[in-house]
DNA sequence: TAAATAGCGATAATTATTCTCATTTGACAC
DNA sequence: GTGTCAAATGAGAATAATTATCGCTATTTA
């Protein structure tokens, strides 16, 4: 957690934004809830707990500058907010997601998967692929 | 188009909906844009021309029941705004998506390509697959 | 024909996100 | 340590997409 909190920092000292109380609390909120899929409401509820304070255009900047720095990925999963999912440290892509449409659920797939079909890709559409978004819409393990 | 409007009819009716003048002025405008990604503004604008008297409301409510039905996927590609694009008639899956990050274009892959993946994940997380949304986010043809 | 229902248009309400701006903070130079 | 200054922050206003409400009309049903 340190650790990881710390190599953040340097990520963002190298593109010279400083790891502010309010930032590293974001942070810390994230790291906590990798399992999740919060919301800037979410993550907002979660950090206002230790850090009473903070105004929710500041957590809502925190997110945008994480998503730039590709330490988060923001998705949309169609209910009308978007969610904030932090990538395995040094991944190039992002994971893929199983949403159940009985329960809601949504697991993670770290696995690539996609390698033989981003070939295709690449050479067919003459498209030069940088990320990927893949989600499946199915029934769970726990809900068959 | 005739015969496609017709069908759509009979969809609508094996649901007991009607095909409004209204509803019918949408589906039209969506199939005379078949490859683009329209928002329900753009979808509103559209209509107006043909059909002036409607309202915005009237295009949210038949895009939604269109998304029911599974005539249109409605989707979202972090722009602020839904999207809505016509299944290929038949398709049980949902096509993917190729988005430039340089032109902000966007291709569609109408081929499945994840037949081996999808087995893969349906064995190994036991996972009964209903569709997917998959997105390449790279560099376009044009723009290499 | 009369009653019930479905669909409509206008517009108010809601809600997620972004913007504005006055104030504060923190890294750095002296 | 103190001063400097751009960067960051918090409060709240503004924006914009979507949804809800409601009175009205058209269509179906009894
Ligand atoms: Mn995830
Ligand atoms: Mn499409
Ligand atoms: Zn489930
Ligand atoms: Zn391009």
């Amino acid at each position: 957690m340190e650790q990881r909190i710390e190599r953040i920092k340097k990520q963002l000292h190298s593109q010279s934004y400083k790891l502010t109380p309010q930032r590293e609390a974001t942070v810390r909120v994230l790291l906590e809830n990798e399992d999740d899929h919060l919301s800037a409401e979410d993550v907002y509820m979660l950090v206002k707990e230790k850090y009473p304070e903070i105004g929710l255009a500041t957590v809502y900047r925190t997110l945008e500058l994480l998503t730039e720095l590709k330490i988060v990925d923001k998705i949309n999963f169609g209910d009308g907010v978007s969610r904030y999912d932090l990538r395995q440290e040094g991944a190039d892509h992002f994971h893929h997601h199983l949403v159940c449409i009985e329960c809601g659920s949504v697991d993670e797939i770290q696995e690539d998967l996609l390698e033989e079909v981003e070939k295709v890709v690449e050479k067919r559409w003459n498209f030069a692929i940088k990320d990927h978004r893949l989600t499946f819409h199915g029934i769970c393990h726990r809900c068959k």
